[in-house]
DNA sequence: ACTTTACTTTTAAAAGC
DNA sequence: GCTTTAAAAAGTAAAGT
């Protein structure tokens, strides 16, 4: 039984979809004059939206990476959205987006300090390099997620495909420490 | 002293060819960094299981010794930065970081914590501080460490600023800039790590 | 000295070099 | 491997006041 509550908040979502058709990236560029293409120093276009506050980039296949949402849910809006501006400023697109989550970073407070050293030691897969990065980062197997690991009992877990995975992960790594003996409470 | 991978080279295959080349490489490097002979043997035994594992295959073979030498310092504890391997072998800590991390995951191997005491040394006779004050600053290091003022900190800026508070109380006149260029750390870290180190101290 | 900006690590997808 | 996007964690760094 855990000591405490973990505190859990979803800080950014990665969401790739799809509106199956080619899209003319210069035509988007010159209805909308704020989106940054720069097709020699990356093929995708970015196109900004203020709320949600997220960034999508759009490729000529008609793919497409929407990052920046604080939800599975304001993932799925913002693509919508996108398609939605890019109707109304003229562009033939004549499929609703598929979407498909493919990353979710939460950052979560154990309420309890870490012991980074010992667990350096005893936690299996993972890597503790000061020099080079103040947290202990850990691949979790089940769910295949990879966490970072602070003194101050912070964390942030990613590569979670949904929700419950990042629940998952935490519920584990904080067992883990707990059985392990590894964390300080006040 | 190389006289085990030498014997090897007897036999002309290309895998042999390369070996020539990473122990001269790691010669070179050898007087750059000081470091002794135990180490560069381990940088050669780890280079060799990297090649045995097939991991030179499209990378960098400079830095694939670069970063088995980093990995050779870190598991015999010699205190060598990435910085310091960095500016002795032409290459981008980044990527040696890279290639270390590549290590550490195929081969499987485990390196001890850097231990911040073990950098006390060697920033020591760089700034040319006396003997009691390192002495004085491994009391410090260990009386604070380390309780947990360390963790996640850059053990080179902890050495520091112990060798720092070290030199401020037996009277050796030395700034934090010569001890921060020492450290190869910044006069800002060694204050914040002063700040700490005050508090745990009771200075 | 203090603030601001920025880089270190991790993750995933997109198209192309 | 790189390029681009976003975000958190905490440490370190550099630039400007």
């Amino acid at each position: 039984m855990p000591q405490t509550k973990p505190i859990v908040s979803v800080e950014n979502v990665v969401a790739s979809a799809s509106v199956d058709q080619k899209m003319d990236l210069n035509e988007i560029t010159k209805t909308f004059p704020d989106v940054e293409y720069h097709p020699d120093q990356f093929p995708g276009l970015v196109f900004r939206l203020k709320t949600p506050k997220t960034a999508t980039l759009i490729f000529t296949s008609g793919k497409m990476v929407c990052t920046g949402s604080k939800s599975e849910e304001m993932a799925r809006k913002a693509v919508k959205t996108v398609v939605q501006k890019l109707r109304k400023g003229g562009i033939k697109v004549k499929k609703d987006a598929t979407v498909q989550i493919q990353n979710i970073v939460a950052s979560i407070n154990l309420g309890g300090k870490i012991h980074l050293e010992q667990a350096a030691r005893t936690l299996p897969r993972s890597m503790y390099e000061p020099e080079q990065f103040p947290g202990l980062i850990h691949r979790m197997l089940d769910p295949k997620t990879v966490i970072l690991l602070f003194s101050s009992g912070k964390l942030v877990c990613t590569g979670a495909k949904q929700e419950p995975d990042v629940y998952r992960s935490v519920n584990n790594l904080h067992a883990l420490l707990e059985e392990k003996n590894l964390m300080i409470y006040d | 002293r190389l006289r085990t991978w030498d014997s090897r080279s007897q036999v002309h295959e290309p895998v042999d060819r390369n070996f020539r080349q990473a122990f001269s490489e790691l010669d070179r490097l050898k007087d750059k960094l000081a470091v002794g002979d135990a180490v560069i043997e381990k940088a050669a035994y780890i280079y060799r299981k990297a090649l045995e594992k097939g991991l030179v295959r499209g990378r960098s073979i400079s830095a694939l010794i670069a970063s088995a030498l980093y990995a050779a310092c870190r598991d015999t504890e010699t205190p060598r930065t990435l910085k310091d391997i960095g500016q002795a072998s032409n290459i981008k800590r980044k990527d040696i970081a890279r290639c270390y991390r590549l290590l550490l995951r195929e081969l499987n191997l485990k390196m001890p914590v850097v231990d911040p005491v073990k950098c006390i040394s060697r920033i020591a006779s760089k700034a040319g501080l006396s003997e009691k004050t390192k002495r004085k600053a491994t009391k410090i290091l260990q009386t604070a460490e380390e309780n947990k003022i360390s963790a996640g900190k850059d053990p080179m800026g902890l050495a520091a600023a112990a060798l720092y508070v070290a030199c401020v109380t037996n009277g050796e006149n030395k700034t934090q800039r010569d001890v921060a260029e020492a450290a190869g750390v910044t006069e800002v870290t060694i204050r914040n790590r002063y700040k700490g180190l005050k508090i745990a101290l009771n200075l």
